[in-house]
DNA sequence: GACATATATAGCGAAAACGCTATATTGTGA
DNA sequence: TCACAATATAGCGTTTTCGCTATATATGTC
């Protein structure tokens, strides 16, 4: 019974989603929805190295965002809790309410060139 | 018609979700959704000293996520998009589904002491 | 034991975030 | 014009990210 209660929603949230704030997390957390992987299959999948790859799953590793079993010499990684699995749902969501126009957000990148 | 077409979502989602994952900022953001608020009232409501109160509101407005209008020498701020909004719709929706249980995440915080 | 495979870890330099103190800017009213 | 209120900005030191290269570790195979 860990005593996390005295630690806010806030707290919890924003580090998970600090934790979530880069882009080839976000791909590498996406493909593991289908289920775990080996580091190696991450890699390939999104295009990194083998250490960035290692970096980033240890990052969210020790963030409780992941977990691993070990097979022999391989890593399978996992998303490590049903909160992690909602809170995708919910950025899926997001996703569909961006693409289909229901939503938008002006100039993320408002450094982006037109017509260079 | 800006042209975003060519970021991916995972992109423009990383971007919003880093800015986001801050508790401070995070607590900004909710106070905002009620309507918009001078710096002053923000920087009551969440305890938080004028300049850092400042600098975040900056932070989340050079990344599009708020935005601010001026009458005389108030500031007020305020969401910038709809699909701000949509996201905080999910984290409520994240949060309420960790608070009644049906999901939970083990030790966001493992440096947190038991008993001290 | 030699070697290959799969993955982790160390170390490093550049960049960004963070919180703080001090100061500047701008509008308002006497 | 002077002073005040509301807010922004600058500058600084510390910490954290980030991506990279190089190396270590552990397991399986011959």
């Amino acid at each position: 019974m860990t005593e996390v209660s005295h630690i806010s929603f806030f707290e919890v949230a924003s580090k998970v989603l600090k934790a979530l704030g880069h882009p080839e997390r976000l791909r590498i957390i996406e493909y593991l929805q289908t289920g775990e992987q080996t580091v190696g299959n991450i890699q390939r999948e999104i295009g990194l190295s083998q250490p960035i790859t290692s970096q980033h799953l240890r990052y969210m590793q020790r963030r409780n965002i992941l977990t691993y079993r070990r097979e022999g010499t391989k890593y399978y990684y996992f998303l490590a809790s049903d909160f992690i699995r909602k809170l995708l749902d919910c950025m899926r969501s997001c996703r569909l309410s961006l693409e289909s126009g229901e939503t938008q957000l002006l100039d993320i990148f408002p450094e982006t060139k037109r017509s260079e």
